[in-house]
DNA sequence: GATAGGAATTCCTATATATGAATTAAGATC
DNA sequence: GATCTTAATTCATATATAGGAATTCCTATC
């Protein structure tokens, strides 16, 4: 289902963001729940590609810069973060809040983008992640927005396994926190999928494909901000709906 | 000898790096002469992970930012980052020139830290590239600075491969070389790995372990500023060497 | 300088994975 | 709107790989 060679691959390079300082191949291999030589063939080849290097032989290793490199030529020409991200910089500076776009991937939400409030109590979470569709404003402003019958197929699929007290259970509640969604103009997430987090999202469309919105913070906060929150989030999705491909030749 | 799975996961990444632009499974597949249902699984992988999401379904896909997130947190903490970088930076500064921080790896250079000259003609090389021991100036100076019993261990094992008409081509004119080096008090390649690129390099103990630093760029300008180099190269080498590991505690 | 302990590295084979072929789904064309 | 084309996805199996055990190589200690 999963190429596992592929999983720890990344697991290793995810391990150094966290530790952020060099490691032998045995430490590693107990950290990683490897088998010594697993690691260790794993650990050459990177090495050998240069993203690794020993900073003595047989010693502890780290990466290289070349990580560093090959992202960064990798991001700098994401038509949406050339495009977008500035306005969802500004809608987080408008608000003060977190500020997230996201798209549906699977039967979850991807998180594309993840502008972080400055403030010092914030909701803080990693680019990359996937969280449930059923606990999601976004996932909420996504399907709201989605065509009968892709729709139809997905919700088939849909389990709604309890995260808080307030998490969505069913098809029926689920469908009527879409409805309230589409009558009050945005929708929301209050405490579903943690408690005292709060989100309020809006779908939008660019370059044709269907991506959401949102501002999440503690709700204790947006219980006082609501309206201005929500009137800036609707601004900034009107924007970003204008950006056009002028920039995105192919 | 060495994990195809994961060369292959640093291939997609290198690939988007080159392309900059989303692509579907076939044409990926296609790009790097792999199966199908090969690729197919391998982003599956990828996306599950939260490194690459779909434009769109069964379309097109692209890497999110969270390699992005990862390398930035990798690379803030490298302890050379922090303490070498800015006096190679300087040096840049003061000759104009490329500067590269290099280690033994094998039997090659890998080149771990980059500062391109700001010319329009320059020397340009991608991080983690791994050169040719008997051709590098780095190599002479750190081969130059090891002691007997390991240098010995790994001129047995050097080939000489033709790079250029003027590389060295064997040990005899290798140690000659190094002898040069040694009376001159600086080490050289001059046009040893390229035609008109040459070198100028000294190495130097950084946290105990063994580096070179040098400065490379078109023969003509260092035929013309050589002296000078020299001088802010030796004067770089002082200062790096006084780096202590304060910042560094394990 | 010898010895011991621990790690890196190699080696062999059970096992997980890669892949060619088959199937399903989407989208283009008439 | 039906047919055709192309691509995504699944599946069964030959094949490459993961990992336990053995070996070599360091390095710390006596």
């Amino acid at each position: 289902m999963t190429v596992r060679t592929a999983d720890r691959t990344l697991d290793i390079f995810e391990n150094f963001a966290h530790r952020q300082r060099p490691i032998t191949v045995a430490d590693l291999a107990r950290e990683l729940s490897l088998p010594t030589s697993t690691c260790f063939a794993l650990v050459r080849t990177l090495v050998d590609r240069g993203f690794l290097y020993y900073l003595r032989p047989r010693g502890a290793f780290y990466p290289t810069r070349r990580l560093g490199w090959v992202a960064e030529a990798i991001g700098h020409h994401v038509p949406i973060a050339q495009n977008v991200r500035p306005l969802l910089e500004a809608l987080r500076d408008a608000t003060g809040e977190t500020v997230i776009l996201g798209k549906l991937q699977g039967q979850g939400v991807i998180y594309l983008e993840i502008i972080e409030s400055r403030l010092a109590i914030r909701y803080t979470m990693t680019v990359g992640a996937v969280r449930e569709l059923h606990a999601s404003s976004i996932g909420k402003a996504i399907v709201a927005a989605m065509d009968e019958e892709p729709r139809e197929r997905l919700l088939a699929k849909l389990k709604y396994p309890k995260l808080t007290e307030h998490t969505i259970r069913n098809r029926a509640q689920y469908m009527k926190s879409l409805d309230e969604g589409r009558k009050r103009g945005y929708w929301t997430n209050v405490g579903e999928s943690s408690p005292d987090v709060m989100g309020v999202a809006l779908s939008v469309r660019i370059f044709g494909d269907l991506y959401g919105i949102n501002l999440v913070g503690p709700q204790s906060r947006f219980d006082r901000h609501l309206k201005s929150y929500v009137d800036a989030l609707k601004a900034t999705v009107r924007k970003v709906g204008a950006v056009r491909m002028a920039l995105c030749s192919d």
